[in-house]
DNA sequence: TATATCCATAACTTTTGAGAATCGAAATCA
DNA sequence: TGATTTCGATTCTCAAAAGTTATGGATATA
């Protein structure tokens, strides 16, 4: 059975005329005769009675007229909801964001969105941005805001939108904070508090540090910059922090040939289509640049 | 747009591959991928995202899924009605069934009806009642001969053919089963084996036997009463069973006030059509009852 | 790293479906 | 009543659609 069988159905049924079926459908009347003697053989039933040179709708072709019109509302109704797509944007969007991200960077973006576009179904989901690039990878999640990641995977597309430079930082009260010129083999001295290993900030600073990444000392280690930032301002060590983490409890330590810059953006999966609600986050994202 | 296509459309999002949709569809897999390529052409839209050798639902495929099974449906519907109109009873006919209730209850009324009806090809499917009962709501079985499920689901029609009580039953060799008057207190020392949760009979049992569920010790579960009656007479515990199954390793004991009833019959989809194959079975059933 | 699996593509073949021409039956008209 | 028109069925031809086989590239898997 095919959807142009049932549209010829109903178009004979409601002409009541083979021909004026085929004009309707701009065909010729054998194909028609064609088309409905095939619905009759599948069905096994017989759809019209040729009564002389007219004819009428049999009991079968009765029974399948409603029904030709249910199946055939559904077709378009599917036509309809597929074209929607592309203009619309609703729907679920599921968006992994890290805690620094989602409330240092995101919000703008989001108040921006969720009012512009109310029928989109937004789940938020707070969580490392290693966590989340693997969720996006996964498919679990449609797009995250997270730091970006270092190296290549061919599987994410990465789109930066921030940078976010960091700055070396002690307590406001720590020894060092009053070096005017300092090297960094006088910081390596002392224990250096980090984010956990596997973390990309963790790599990225470490990277910076490459020249006495030898010598330091890993004091402490946690997931959350706001816990370094105040590990370090109660004086248990030094870090790297963004500008936003940075207030009078901290001294920034300037070092000469020293520049830590992490990268925060999107991250989406390289192979899926993205939904018309996920086109639109970013392009929001884009826009409170 | 084809039914052909929707089929094959539906078989790809439910297998989750174009093999294995191919290998469901008797056809080859290219086959699959020119079907999905033209639907997607005529669609404007693509159906599937193509990530690495595996394929995972495009937002215009996951529109496209609920409406698929809309007009699938409508198609089987408009064929059954169709079908219906002729007195012949051939064709298709899936029936589930319970392993009791196949086993106990149906032998009669099948071999009448297959001897009657030899043009039926009948699909017997043995499931537990729960499973049957989803798969007539889903339309992937005809109809189901099982334990008729409590409470109410307007999808589902029920007709109750046998009534089945089931006895308290002990080993024969164990303490209980000398005991003259028995209360329900002494019974509920000793552990219960119960059909596994979601099971229809087991709540049944359950709520037969309120009065004392507090204290009941669940002892072990299945979802097989030959296998209850056999841990029961080795005398792992106690547990209702239908009369069926009762023999001499068994001691019925009769409990003041209790009386324990499950009913059997026939669910069919409230909303389809029966076919004739169907509609004579139930007949078949009624009147072995 | 080798292997197996999966989807896409190309080349070829078969099947399907449309059109042109024509026929027979029956309604319509002279 | 007989000629004419109208309508659906049939036949033949051809082009398009859809299937198969063979193969390739990418990617999980062992």
């Amino acid at each position: 059975m095919d959807i142009n069988d049932l549209q010829t159905f109903l178009a004979v049924a409601e002409s009541g005329s083979f021909s004026r079926a085929a004009e309707r459908a701009f065909i010729t009347q054998p194909a028609i005769s064609k088309r409905i003697a095939a619905l009759e053989a599948e069905l096994g039933a017989k759809l019209f009675d040729r009564v002389g040179r007219r004819i009428q709708l049999a009991p079968a072709g009765i029974a399948l007229l409603p029904q030709a019109r249910t199946i055939l509302d559904g077709v378009g109704e599917a036509k309809r909801r597929i074209a929607a797509l592309s203009r619309d944007i609703a729907g679920p969007l599921r968006l992994g964001t890290s805690y620094h991200v989602g409330l240092h960077r995101l919000p703008p973006a989001l108040r921006q969105f969720y009012t512009a576009h109310p029928n989109v179904q937004l789940d938020l989901r707070f969580m490392d941005s290693e966590a989340a690039c693997h969720a996006v990878e996964q498919g679990d999640l449609d797009l995250a805001v997270v730091t970006l990641p270092r190296g290549s995977n061919a599987r994410l597309r990465r789109e930066k939108v921030w940078e976010d430079p960091l700055e070396i930082v002690v307590a406001a009260a720590h020894p060092l904070a009053a070096a005017r010129h300092l090297r960094l083999q006088a910081l390596a001295e002392y224990p250096i508090i980090l984010p956990v290993p596997g973390a990309t900030t963790r790599e990225i600073v470490l990277a910076a540090l490459a020249p006495v990444r030898r010598n330091l000392r890993i004091g402490l280690e946690t997931n959350y910059l706001e816990l370094i930032k105040m590990l370090v301002s109660i004086g248990l060590g030094w870090s790297a922090l963004p500008h936003t983490l940075i207030d009078g409890d901290l001294k920034v330590v300037q070092i000469e040939g020293i520049r830590i810059v992490r990268e925060l953006g999107v991250v989406t999966h390289a192979a899926r289509t993205l939904s018309n609600a996920a086109s639109a986050i970013i392009e929001a994202i884009r826009a409170t640049k």
